[in-house]
DNA sequence: GCTAAGCTTTGATTTTGGTCAAAGAAAGTT
DNA sequence: AACTTTCTTTGACCAAAATCAAAGCTTAGC
């Protein structure tokens, strides 16, 4: 259905991992579609009936609270795998930050693929530590930085991967760009209050660090400073 | 070397996924080896020439910042598996909490195992899942949390992890237990102060909810109270 | 048993970030 | 364009936890 083989992410998704004739028999499981910013894609409790690769925009995972607050665990970008592949339900909802494209996997087809494709599996395996490491990450940011350091620590990751369409393979690091998040959720993933946030903000543009021309532009001025902020003690 | 058919943590760790002879196998690569309280396994950046399974006690992983101070990303316990099998050098420091007895691999005799192991690479996916899981569930306690919360949380899942020497395999519940670590690595964990730990403790002490007959020990009086403590909101 | 060293607890004070409230700015609607 | 709604910023005040400081307990060594 899905055409792998004009696919931006192709070389850098999970997809990777397979040879041609193996890749058209994945894309014959898959399908793209895209999803409205705001749209949820899977709900914490569901059965997870699909894992998915995103082709672009930005999603995030997040814990949803009792009394309506919640707690983002991840941001995902163009070429991260989504889902929970083998196995429990999600834990997390995962929900569109802006309009996204992505690739449809049904769980169950996904699955039994896998099982026949240890290379896949490995490239799985191997994404997963890699996930796991940057969770591990933002646990120290969350146990041990301060507002001003959280919100450094935020703009060096998104200006080192929101890619210009997806396309970008180098390590290019973005001096301007678009948040794809407003500022509730960036209170909700830094672990602080909307006005927090506010105020921290204008704070690292005041000192001439970043320049905020609207609500969802970010410029850097001043990398080297942003990154010394960013760093503990 | 080892002797897997007498391994207390063998029907529970990731060996559980193979078969007696693949075992006999991965036997002659591992060997048991005890490390002290406070010994450090793994450094981070270290090549990370080995991974292990925990067969008894309690091990960390911390990341340590440049001032001297720590976060304690995980605590494992028996049966858990340590390291980063295929790729990169360990980001963490790997620390014996209590003395403890593992399993261990040279790194690449073990990755070459579990090339030729689909069953066994598997599982390790499972796991990592699970593990990550627990790491964002983690993030949402140093994200939201007041510091009642996070102590309550760590100690029932203290209460649920700590098996008597690593043998049960039932969903029992510690109702007395032994603190693997001090006040110290206690804050590590939960992003607090040592001082706000022991403020905490003294004040669940005085609701009634547990009993502290001396520094390590924690009875646990009203289970249900300390439950509704740990949740949120 | 006495002393020293190292944890842990408690107290006083300060700081950071949260809460409450209101004003300002964009974006969307009629 | 005027109006409503939503998002963001700013200000005043408050609370939770951090910091600074000192006193109590344990444990270990002599």
């Amino acid at each position: 259905m899905s055409d792998c083989s004009t696919c931006v992410v192709r070389n850098r998704a999970i997809c990777a991992s397979l040879e041609t004739d193996e890749l058209q028999l994945l894309s014959n499981l898959g399908r793209k579609r895209t999803i409205k910013r705001g749209e949820t894609l899977l709900w914490e409790g569901d059965p997870a009936p699909v894992v998915a690769n995103i082709i672009d925009g930005v999603l995030k995972l997040s814990v949803n609270l009792q009394d309506g607050r919640e707690q983002i665990v991840s941001v995902m970008y163009a070429s991260d795998f989504i889902g929970r592949p083998f196995g429990k339900e999600s834990p997390y909802r995962v929900t569109a930050m802006t309009d996204a494209e992505i690739c449809v996997f049904s769980r169950s087809s996904f699955d039994s693929f896998a099982k026949e494709h240890p290379d896949l599996q490995n490239k799985l395996l191997q994404r997963t530590l890699d996930e796991l490491d940057r969770a591990r990450e933002w646990m120290t940011m969350l146990g041990k930085k301060s507002a001003t350091e959280r919100i450094a620590t935020l703009l060096v990751e998104l200006s080192d991967r929101l890619t210009v369409d997806g396309c970008s393979l180098t390590t290019l690091y973005l001096d301007r760009f678009e948040l794809p998040m407003d500022r509730q959720q960036i209170s909700d993933i830094l672990g602080l209050t909307i006005e927090t946030v506010s105020r921290q903000f204008t704070r690292i543009r005041k000192a001439g660090i970043i320049e905020l021309p609207d609500r969802r532009t970010v410029i850097i001025k001043d990398r080297s400073r942003l990154k010394a902020l960013a760093e503990i003690a």
